[in-house]
RNA sequence: GCCCGGGUGGCGAAAUCGGUAGACGCAUGGGACUUAAAAUCCCUUGGGGGCAACCCCGUGCGGGUUCGAAUCCCGCCCCGGGUACCA
C-alpha cells in the first residue's frame, strides 16, 4: 500500500476509520519492535504485570480485556514517563480447568490448549496491549514446566517439601484432593460437589514455617504497596491468633492440653470438650460411659469432614465419665467429647466457657452443664481472684504469666493457615519429580534428566483409585531409581496449577535460557515486579503462594528480594446492565464483537471510563458511544491544527484549562482513576471547542495523554502532527502550577452555613480583600438583614461563612 | 455470624485532610441544518414552588458533633464479594 492509500484508508480530515488505523500501527508496532525493551540494557526499568490467564475455549471475556487494559494503560503511562517497560503476557494452560473442558467436549488437552492459546494471542494482539511477544510462555510447554520440577526440587531438597498421608478434601466428581483453598463452604469451588474426606498420601509445602514472614512484610510499605482489600484478605488468611497452650490433669492422671484464645476467662471453664478423634479419649473414658463413647466415635467416623464441618450446627456430645482440675479455680470439671471440636485444629482439645463462647454455651444449654460469668458489662474480670478488676486484655496477659509460673501453660501464636497440598492425583499437569526405590525411598529426579515429561495419554481420565491416570502408562511409571538404578516407581501425582503460577512472573524476561530458569543478571534488573494488577479472586491463593516461592528462592540466595510484587493493585468486576454477566442470564458482553463494531481504541476507552478502574462498572450497550463521539471531536481537533498550522497566543481561561487537565490527569493515571482522567480530557476538548483553540501545543499533549487508552488512534494522530517516531517516545507533559489557577476566583458566600451568593475576587486577595468585598455584597447584605454577625469563618479560595 | 467493599439525578458516575453536591458521559425534551432521515451543532434536564429575582427540600434510614457533614461519630437497613463449629 503506497503512503497515499494508507493515509486515505486511516481515514481523512472527513472521518476516522478505527479498523484501518488500528491494522497500521500493530504492523507498525511490530516492525518497529516498539514493545520490544532491551531487557539487558535498560536503564530505567519497569516491569509492569498482569495476571496470565487461563485460555479457555470461550477466548478472553470483557472481565480480562477490562483487567488487562487497564494494567496496560498503566504500563503505556510508565513508558511515557520515560522508563522501558516490559509488559509480557502468557498463559496458565496446565489444571483441572482444562483437562475437564477437553473430558467434557471428547478432546484431548495436548490439542486443545494450542488451539485456544491461538484465538488469545489473536485477541490480546488486536485489542492492543503492549505486550512483548518475544517473551510469551506457557506452563503446559515442557521448557516452562521443566522448571516447575526444578521448583520442586529446590524445596524438596532445602526440607521446604515433604510427604505425609493427609486427611484431604476429596471431590467425587472431579475426583482429586483439593486445596483448602480450593473448597468453599464444604464444597468443590469448580463443581460444587459437597467434599469427602480421604486419607491419602500427599505432598506437601511448608508454608506454615513462613506464616510470620508473610504477616509482617504486609505491615512494611517499603515492599509491598498493595491494595488494602488484598492485604486484608491474606491477613485473614494467615489468621494469627495469640492464646495460651493450657495443661489440665485429669483424674486419670493424663494430661489434657487445650488451646485457646481467652485464657483470661479460664476461671469460667466449667467443662472440657475433646475432637471424638482425640487420643487420650479411650485412656479417660470410665467404664459405664464406653459404649455411648463408643458408639458416638463410630457414627462421628462415619461422616466425612465437610457435612461435619457444614453440616446441621445442632450441638451433639457425650460425657466421658472423666474430669479434670482446672489449673485456676482447682476444681473438677467433667470432660466431654463433642464433634464441633476438630482435631485438626490448636491441639484437639479445649476448655469450655460457656458465658463467653457461644459454641460453649450451646451445648452447656443442651446439656445441663454450668454457666459461670468470669466479664462484666465493662470489659473487667469478675470472679478471678487476683486477676478481677482487670480489664480483659490485661488479665489475658497476667493470667498467661501466672500460667507459666505455675507450669501449666504457655503463651502461643497460632495461624490458621495450613501446608499447602501440591498433589493432584489427575493428567494435565507438570509430574511431580521423584522415583521411588524399594532400598532409597523417595528419590528425586536428577535435574540433568528433567524434564520429566508428561506422557502422551490417550485415556487421562481420573479414576476413584485416588492414583493419577499416569498410573496406567506403564512403560512411564517404571524408571531406574537414580541412586541404584534398579527398578523404581514414578511419582504420578502432578503438581497444582497453582505451583505453576507462582513463579511465572520469573520466567518472564529469562523465557531465552534453556539452561536455567531465571536468568541472574535479568531478574536483577527486572525485579521485583513494579506493578501488579489482577483480580482479588486470587488474594489468598496465587498472591500468597507466590510471594512464599519467593521467600523460599530468597533464602536459598537465588533471588535477592524477598517480596515479588512491589504494588499490587486489585481491579473491579464489570457487571452488565446492573446484573453479574452469565450465560443463562444471557448477557454476556462478546469483547470481539464490541472491537469489530467500534475498534479497540473506543472499546479500550469505554472500559477505562464506565467506572473506577479498582472499583469496576456497569457495561451498557448505550454507553460506548460517548467516547467514540469523543475521539471524533479529537481527530477533528488534530486534523484541523494541522491544517491551520496554529501557534499563537493562549488566552488566559485555555491557558489555565490545559495546565489543569495536566495535573488532573497524571494524578488520575498515578491512582488508577481512570474515569477521572478521561473526563478532565473530555473537558479540555470542550474547552477547545468552545474557544475554537487548535494550538498545536496542546493538542500535541492532548494526543500523548490520550496514548495509554487509545494507542493506536494516538499513533495516528502523532504521525498526522508530524512525527516520525512512536508516540510512546514522546515525554509525559509538565504542568506549570502557577498555572493552574485562574486570575479572579469565586468565593462562595454563606450565611449561617448556607450558601447564599457567590462573589468574585483576584486570586490572591487576601481575608480582608475578600471580605470587603462579601460585605458589598448586596445578596449578602439581604441574608444578613439586621441580625448581628457572631463571627466570620474564612476558608482561603474557597468560602466564606457568616454566622448570625 | 464474622471480615472487606459499596449505597449520590432517569442511568454510569464526580466531589471524601468536613468547605459552592451532581464534573464527565449516556439517555431525555426542545431548537438549528435537511425535501426527509441519519450524522452534526445549540439549549434544557435532582425534586417541589414562583411571572420573576429567587425560595424550600435533597447524597440508604434514625440520631449526634460542627459555623458548616455525601465526607466524622453512634445505632440501624439494603446490595456485592470473601469466609465460617479455627476454640
Amino acid at each position: 500500500m503506497s503512503d497515499e492509500s494508507v493515509r486515505e484508508a486511516t481515514g481523512t480530515e472527513a472521518g476516522y476509520n478505527p479498523e484501518a488505523v488500528e491494522a497500521k500501527w500493530q504492523a507498525r508496532w511490530a516492525e518497529r519492535g516498539t514493545n520490544q525493551p532491551d531487557l539487558d540494557r535498560a536503564e530505567r526499568p519497569f516491569y509492569n504485570l498482569m495476571m496470565f490467564p487461563y485460555p479457555s475455549a470461550e477466548g478472553l471475556h470483557v472481565g480480562n480485556m477490562f483487567a488487562f487494559t487497564g494494567s496496560d494503560v498503566f504500563g503505556r503511562f510508565q513508558r511515557l514517563r520515560g522508563h522501558s517497560v516490559f509488559e509480557p503476557i502468557g498463559f496458565d494452560a496446565f489444571g483441572i480447568h482444562s483437562e475437564n473442558f477437553a473430558l467434557k467436549v471428547g478432546m484431548h488437552p495436548a490439542e486443545l490448549i494450542p488451539r485456544n492459546i491461538a484465538n488469545f494471542r489473536r485477541q490480546l494482539a488486536r485489542i492492543g496491549g503492549m505486550f512483548d511477544w518475544r517473551h510469551e510462555l506457557s506452563t503446559t510447554d515442557p521448557r516452562y514446566y521443566k522448571w516447575t520440577q526444578w521448583l520442586f526440587l529446590q524445596l524438596f531438597k532445602a526440607g521446604k517439601a515433604y510427604k505425609k498421608a493427609a486427611a484431604v478434601n476429596w471431590c467425587p466428581t472431579c475426583k482429586t484432593v483439593l486445596a483448602n483453598e480450593q473448597v468453599i463452604a464444604g464444597r468443590c469451588e469448580r463443581c460444587g460437589t459437597p467434599v469427602e474426606q480421604r486419607t491419602l498420601e500427599q505432598w506437601f509445602f511448608r508454608i506454615t514455617e513462613y506464616a510470620e514472614r508473610l504477616l509482617a512484610n504486609l505491615d512494611n510499605p517499603a515492599l509491598m504497596d498493595w491494595s488494602d482489600t488484598t492485604a486484608t484478605a491474606q491477613r485473614n488468611w494467615l489468621g494469627r491468633s495469640e492464646g495460651a497452650e493450657i495443661d489440665f490433669a485429669a483424674d486419670t492422671g493424663d494430661v489434657i492440653r487445650v488451646y485457646t484464645t481467652r485464657p483470661d476467662t479460664i476461671f469460667g471453664a466449667t467443662f472440657m470438650v475433646l475432637a471424638p478423634e482425640h487420643p487420650l479419649v479411650d485412656s479417660l473414658t470410665t467404664p459405664e460411659q464406653r459404649a455411648e463413647i463408643d458408639a458416638y466415635r463410630a457414627t462421628v467416623a462415619a461422616r466425612d469432614l465437610v457435612s461435619r464441618k457444614v453440616g446441621e450446627r445442632d450441638k451433639t456430645g457425650v460425657f466421658t465419665g472423666g474430669y479434670a482440675r482446672n489449673p485456676a479455680t482447682g476444681e473438677m470439671i467433667p470432660i466431654w467429647i463433642a464433634d464441633y471440636v476438630l482435631m485438626e485444629y490448636g491441639t484437639g482439645a479445649i476448655m469450655a466457657v460457656p458465658a463467653h463462647d457461644e459454641r460453649d454455651l450451646e451445648f452447656a444449654h443442651k446439656f445441663g452443664l454450668k454457666v459461670v460469668p468470669v466479664i462484666d458489662d465493662e470489659g473487667r474480670l469478675i470472679d478471678s481472684r487476683p486477676f478481677s478488676g482487670l480489664p480483659a486484655d490485661e488479665g489475658k496477659t497476667a493470667i498467661i504469666r501466672w500460667l507459666e509460673e505455675q507450669g501449666a501453660g504457655t503463651g502461643v501464636v497460632r495461624f490458621r493457615l495450613h501446608d499447602w497440598c501440591i498433589s493432584r492425583q489427575r493428567y494435565w499437569g507438570p509430574p511431580i519429580p521423584i522415583i521411588y526405590c524399594e532400598e532409597h525411598g523417595a528419590v528425586p529426579v536428577p535435574e540433568d534428566q528433567l524434564p520429566v515429561l508428561l506422557p502422551a495419554l490417550d485415556d487421562f481420565r481420573p479414576d476413584d483409585s485416588g492414583v493419577s491416570p499416569l498410573a496406567r502408562h506403564e512403560e512411564w511409571y517404571y524408571a531406574p531409581c537414580p541412586i541404584c538404578g534398579r527398578r523404581g516407581r514414578r511419582e504420578t501425582d502432578v503438581s497444582d496449577t497453582f505451583l505453576d503460577s507462582a513463579w511465572y512472573f520469573l520466567r518472564y524476561p529469562s523465557t531465552e535460557f534453556d539452561d536455567r530458569p531465571f536468568d541472574a543478571e535479568r531478574t536483577r534488573r527486572w525485579l521485583p515486579v513494579a506493578a501488579y494488577i489482577g483480580g482479588n479472586e486470587h488474594a489468598v491463593l496465587h498472591l500468597l503462594y507466590a510471594r512464599f516461592i519467593t521467600m523460599v528462592l530468597h533464602d536459598l540466595g537465588m533471588v535477592d528480594f524477598d517480596e515479588p510484587f512491589r504494588k499490587f493493585r486489585a481491579h473491579g468486576l464489570i457487571v452488565k446492565d446492573g446484573a453479574k454477566m452469565s450465560k443463562s442470564r444471557g448477557n454476556v458482553v462478546v469483547p470481539d464483537e464490541y472491537i469489530s463494531k467500534w475498534g479497540a481504541d473506543t472499546f479500550r476507552l469505554y472500559l477505562m471510563f464506565l467506572g473506577p478502574f479498582q472499583e469496576g462498572g456497569d457495561f451498557r450497550d448505550e454507553g460506548i458511544s460517548g467516547p467514540r463521539r469523543f475521539l471524533e471531536k479529537v481527530w477533528t481537533l488534530v486534523n484541523e491544527s494541522v491544517a491551520q498550522d496554529a501557534h499563537g497566543e493562549i488566552r488566559r481561561p485555555v491557558l489555565v484549562k490545559w495546565h489543569q487537565t495536566k495535573q488532573r490527569v497524571t494524578e488520575g493515571m498515578e491512582s488508577l482513576h481512570y474515569n477521572v482522567a478521561i473526563a478532565a480530557l473530555m473537558e479540555l476538548v470542550n474547552a477547545l471547542r468552545d474557544e475554537n483553540c487548535y494550538e498545536r501545543r496542546i493538542v500535541e499533549e492532548l494526543v500523548i495523554m490520550l496514548a495509554p487508552f487509545v494507542p493506536h488512534f494516538a499513533e495516528e494522530c502523532w504521525e498526522r502532527l508530524g512525527h516520525d517516531t512512536s508516540v510512546f517516545d514522546a515525554r509525559w507533559p509538565e504542568w506549570d502550577p502557577g498555572l493552574t489557577v485562574t486570575d479572579q476566583i469565586e468565593v462562595a458566600v454563606q450565611v449561617g452555613g448556607k450558601t447564599r451568593s457567590r462573589v468574585r475576587v483576584d486570586r490572591d486577595a487576601d481575608e480582608a480583600a475578600v471580605l470587603a468585598v462579601v460585605h458589598a455584597d448586596e445578596t449578602t447584605r439581604r441574608f444578613i438583614g439586621g441580625k448581628d454577625i457572631r463571627k466570620v469563618i474564612y476558608v482561603p479560595g474557597r468560602l466564606v461563612n457568616i454566622v448570625v
